[in-house]
RNA sequence: GCGCCCAUAGCUCAGUGGUAGAGCGUUUCAUUGACAUUGAAAAGGUCCGAGGUUCAAUCCCUCGUGGGCGCACCA
């Protein structure tokens, strides 16, 4: 590789092969670093999903990332950065669903084995396209040790993870009112939710007295108000608060379900609001998480009169069959019809949508696997209290403190056919009663002669991502590389990611995975707008890549970074190609002024002799020093613009310019020739970090050069 | 409903209790000299609105308006 400075620098033909010689050093491997190297520098990729393909976020995410093991990289840490993908179980099995949908099939016309079978060979397609790219973007990850999370070596630590907290007693089995996608037929857990803001209505409807004479200013019914009156099939009670004095008398009395006549109680609890509705609520645990809670409280019934593909139920009569929102618009109008609508009000509601395919949540009751988080949730807020984490910027831990302070049970088991499915199996003999373990028993435990079926069930893809850190890595790396140091990411994995892994390591490994989580802001459209690929308005780094390189791309995305959300403007990664070519002159300049072979290293003794020389000096110095304290502080975006000011402005417009007659004189040529060459040096190495593949090249050229840049001195 | 964040130049954004900053854009001038992917200079701002604290507020406090986000027991 040479630098060939008679041409303008094209970074197409230069980054592939700076690329390929940072891969033959070996160097992204800790183990093969030169030096001696006491401390570890550990970074955890956020997992790309195998279904992913590189956006801006992603291009933002692991620029920082790099930066950092860069960074420590040249200030002798021993550094690993993690990568790997995660099979993204709901995701992928959407993904893949859709497909056999448009070739008319479906998983089901295949069976459990083709159709794993199949996302399986999607998977080898597209799993790796990411991380592909990602190489383009000079991610300096060890790809020696990338993990996916289906590996074997990580499933058996799944599994392990699942019997540790069955063996605690922390998992139980249980009936209970869950929120369920109807479209990908699975449960979910709260937050693999979206809320959507929908206009709809609020129906008050007359529930009749049972017993008239605790009938009160001349009514003869309660009025509850509700979004959904197709669910009152289900209604086991009306609830209202103690306090509440309109309905004082009427707690203990029992009213009659309008259309069935079934008769339910009307009770009291302090968490029904007054204000809300005519404060009176009709109660169904089978289809209401909180009624559900309400329903426990007071033994109430469950009725389920909604099935899990979102139909109404055989106990409905009429009505059986029907999808639940035209079951809503018939109820309603058989209650106006006989009289049992007192009013009907517009009223804007938040749904439950799948945060994969959009469809509507219904709560439903199903069994299904549950995780205790109560010890996990203490743990994990106590980490952040404590500051043995820190997350920044700060407004962010207030969102974490607020999950686990009101979390609930974690639902752990999944009805989809791609994951790891749970390490429980069940006796034939007696098909309630089961075993849970990592290897499936030879011989059944309960029964000593059945062939034992596993569950059908698939984990939460969360629950082993959760363990990313450490599982499927080899026992001494587990010694030698856990914990780690630093994580960054966007915000939305924060409760849904971050927090578990932080239990997780906590609960397998005794200590947190991390000290630092950076949450950095989302890229934006220029108008302000979520960048999507549905909406088309996302951005493919690539094309930038592509047009401009990946130092300009990387450039643009840090110099917009500042750690509010982003409205990406791509003015910025030309500005970032204009300074990679202000790089390569300026280099140009100083390397042919050295005079080469007549210039040694840069140990010679920089002898200052004029105010300019002083002061680019002590500007380089200053540069240095801030330079190292805002990436210290994750403050990379500052911490650029620091580097582009000093070496645009003072070295380059003033520098530069005075060296010109300082050379021309005998007096001060070799000592302008040492500075120029010792700033150049130290910029370069300063500037690394975050234009990785225009410094290496440049590097090449320098005449105290030893090796690769990435693994020279810092400082 | 509760909570958080944001509002500064034409655009994208930094910033500070005391003369307001960058990149890009615009205008003018310069140029065979590392770089026209350049240099020098200039124009351009009620720092969202109202009130308060202060000797002094773009910055701190309160309320409001507009935008974004998170959570919710959203009946």
């Amino acid at each position: 590789m040479k630098a060939d400075f008679s041409k303008p620098y094209d970074p197409k033909t230069v980054e592939p092969e700076i690329y390929k010689s940072w891969l033959e050093s070996g160097y992204f491997d800790p183990d093969k670093l030169p030096g001696k190297r006491k401390k570890n520098y550990i970074v955890y990729m956020p997992l790309p999903n195998v279904t992913g393909t590189l956006h801006m976020g992603h291009a933002l995410d692991n620029t920082f990332q790099d930066i950092i093991i860069r960074y420590r990289r040249m200030k002798g840490f021993r550094t690993l950065w993690f990568p790997g993908t995660d099979h993204a179980g709901i995701a992928t099995q959407y993904k893949v669903e859709k497909e056999l949908k448009k070739e008319g099939t479906s998983r089901f016309e295949l069976g459990r084995e083709k159709f794993i079978e199949r996302v399986w060979k999607w998977k080898e397609e597209y799993g790796g396209i990411i991380l592909g790219q990602l190489k383009k973007l000079g991610v300096s990850a060890d790809w020696s040790r990338l993990r996916f999370t289906m590996d074997d070596a990580y499933a058996k630590d799944v599994k392990a993870a699942f019997v540790h907290y069955y063996d605690k007693g922390w998992i139980y089995r249980g009936l209970r009112t869950v929120n369920w996608c109807p479209r990908c037929g699975t449960s979910l857990s709260d937050l693999e939710l979206e809320h959507k803001e929908e206009p709809g209505h609020l129906w008050y409807v007359r529930y009749a007295l049972v017993d008239t004479k605790y009938d009160i200013q001349n009514t003869k019914y309660i009025v509850v108000a509700t979004t959904r009156p197709e669910t009152m099939f289900g209604d086991t009670a009306v609830a209202v608060n103690p306090k509440d004095e309109r309905y004082a008398r009427l707690v203990g009395q029992t009213v009659k379900l309008p259309l069935t006549n079934r008769e339910i109680p009307v009770i009291a609890d302090a968490k029904i609001d007054k204000d809300f509705g005519t404060g009176a609520l009709k109660v169904t645990p089978a289809h209401d998480i909180f009624d559900f809670e309400l329903g426990q409280k007071y033994k109430l019934p469950a009725i389920q009169v909604i099935d899990e593909r979102g139909k109404m139920m055989g106990n409905t009569g009429e009505y059986a069959g029907m999808k639940t929102e035209e079951a809503r618009a018939a109820v309603v109008q058989k209650l106006k019809d006989l009289g049992f609508l007192e009013k009907e009000e517009a009223y804007v509601h938040n749904v439950s949508v799948c945060s994969r395919c959009g469809h509507v949540i219904e709560p439903i009751p199903s069994v299904q696997w549950f995780l205790k988080m109560e010890t996990l949730a203490k743990n994990a807020l106590k980490s952040v209290r404590s500051g043995k984490v820190d997350i920044q910027p700060k407004n962010f831990q207030t969102i974490y403190f607020d999950w686990l302070t009101n979390i609930r049970d974690w639902t752990l088991s999944r009805q989809l056919w791609w994951g790891h499915q749970l390490p429980v199996y069940f006796c034939q003999n007696d098909k309630n009663k089961f075993s849970v373990a990592v290897e499936k028993p030879n011989r059944c435990p309960i029964c000593g002669k059945c062939e034992m079926e596993q569950a059908p069930d698939v984990l939460d893809t969360w629950f082993s991502s959760a363990l990313w850190p450490f599982a499927g890595l080899s026992e001494s790396d587990k010694k030698n590389y856990y914990p780690g140091n630093t994580l960054i990411t966007a915000r939305d994995i924060l409760n849904l990611w971050v927090a578990r892994m932080i239990f997780s390591g906590l609960e397998f490994m005794g200590k947190v995975p991390f000290n630092d989580v950076l949450i950095h802001g989302t890229i934006l459209t220029k108008d302000g707008k979520r960048m999507s690929k549905s909406l088309g308005t996302g951005i493919d780094p690539l094309k930038y890549i592509d047009q401009f390189g990946a130092d300009a791309t990387r450039f643009a995305v840090v110099w917009q970074a500042t750690g509010q959300d982003i409205r990406w403007d791509e003015a910025a990664v030309a500005a970032g190609r204009k300074f990679g070519n202000k790089i390569w002159n300026a280099s140009r300049f100083v390397l042919e002024q050295s005079g080469n072979d007549t210039f040694g290293t840069h140990d010679v003794k920089l002898k200052p002799k004029t105010e300019a020389d002083k002061e680019i000096i002590s500007k380089l110095d200053k540069t240095k020093k801030e330079t190292e304290k805002l990436i210290g502080t994750f403050e990379f975006s500052k911490a650029l613009q620091g580097l582009y000011d000093f070496f645009w402005h003072d070295f380059c417009d003033v520098y530069l310019e005075t060296s010109k007659p300082q050379l021309a004189d005998a007096k001060t040529k070799e000592g302008t020739q040492a500075i120029l060459m010792s700033v150049l040096s130290s910029s370069l190495k300063m500037l690394h970090p975050f234009m990785p593949f225009i410094t290496e090249m440049i590097w090449n050229e320098m005449p105290e050069r030893t090796g690769l840049l990435m693994v020279e001195n810092w400082d």
